[in-house]
DNA sequence: ACTGATGATTTTTA
DNA sequence: TAAAAATCATCAGT
């Protein structure tokens, strides 16, 4: 309403000048140049209101019959120029979209987890890295790992079909939408980049459904991950000779429980297990040990009596070496009591 | 099913 | 930052 009024009184103040200056020669011929496109434009608004009125052939004939108006082209540009002034000058100011940081964050884990990375070969490829890296020990894991990586498998096909599904949506709705305004920026000043930004919104918008999608995925997985990879859920007690070497370590160095980082390597390598594994329970150990020393006490005599025995079978090989008449030089298993 | 043992993880502390 | 402490989740014997 503003503008219109505003607009009125611009070209009214117009014709006032126009027929302020009365003597040059020129102004005639100046004010008919005007006048006769203000008229033009009376009529076309009129046109443009009675269309509403009529039927759709004959709107749509006088829609060619605006298009071909000789003063169309220039009515547009200037249209088209006004608008770029106002609209976008305005709007279209905040365009910079920064790589969301979530979504980056989804993507890199679902890249992680071979869920979106590249075809099948990738998938196997990282689920058997997985296997590979959790199953310790050779013998066990595979069968359960199996198990997991059909799971990843299945959520990995549904997410790629959704994905397709969305894409295809989105491509085609977009597609929609550009020739729409393609075929109406005949008519309109609609600026290919005021399509540009109509497409970008609209992938904004799909891809806010898509990282739905990403999220709802990664939940999945980490529960997948949870069930079938948690090494708690999955828990296989050290073997026998393993136990065994630890406590030997523990109960013979019980004044300072703490092997050194050359010790633990030592450790672990006799074992079969990690370093963080020895770790582990030597952390474990020390506090149970403090917690209740009485309980363990039968333990701790148990170790020392066995190292006491391991060193003085030591000593008694040395001694066998010296002497190699001495009988019964057999194994450790006679020593023990 | 119940329960203590045990390996792993998380939180607290020095 | 490593160790202590608390806690979790499963194992394994009954």
């Amino acid at each position: 309403m503003d503008d219109q009024t505003r607009m009125l009184a611009g070209l009214g103040g117009l014709g006032g000048l126009s027929q302020a200056d009365v003597g040059d020669p020129d102004s005639v011929r100046k004010q008919q140049s005007l006048g006769q496109p203000q008229q033009d434009i009376g009529d076309i608004l009129q046109q443009i209101m009675a269309i509403t009125d009529e039927s759709l052939d004959e709107a749509q004939a006088r829609k060619h019959a605006l298009n071909c108006h000789r003063m169309k082209p220039a009515l547009f540009s200037v249209l088209c120029e006004i608008k770029e002034k106002t609209v976008l000058s305005i709007r279209g100011v905040q365009e910079e979209d920064p790589p969301d940081p979530q979504i980056m964050r989804l993507d890199n884990m679902l890249l992680a987890e071979g869920v979106s990375g590249p075809e099948k070969g990738g998938g196997s490829a990282a689920a058997a890295a997985a296997a590979a890296a959790a199953g310790g020990s050779p013998n066990d894991g595979s069968i359960e790992h199996s198990d997991y990586r059909a799971k990843l498998a299945q959520i990995r096909q549904i997410y790629h079909s959704e994905l397709e599904k969305y894409e295809q949506a989105c491509s085609e709705f977009t597609n929609h939408v550009m020739n729409l305004l393609r075929e109406q920026s005949r008519t309109r000043p609609i600026s290919p980049k005021e399509i540009e930004r109509m497409v970008a919104i609209i992938h904004r918008k799909f891809s806010s459904i898509q990282m739905q999608l990403k999220q709802s995925t990664c939940e999945a997985v980490m529960i997948l991950r949870s069930r079938f990879l948690d090494a708690r859920r999955k828990r296989r007690n050290f073997n026998k000779q393993a136990t065994e070497v630890l406590n030997e370590y523990f109960y013979s160095h019980l004044s300072n429980p703490y092997p050194s980082e050359e010790a633990k390597e030592e450790l672990a390598k006799k074992c079969g297990i990690t370093v963080s594994q020895v770790s582990n329970w030597f952390g474990n150990k020390r506090i149970r040990y403090k917690k209740n020393i009485g309980k363990f006490q039968e333990e701790a005599n148990l170790y020392a009596v066995k190292t006491a025995v391991d060193a003085a079978n030591v000593s008694a090989q040395a001694s066998q070496a010296n002497s190699p008449a001495t009988p019964n030089s057999g194994s450790s298993g006679s020593y023990t009591l």
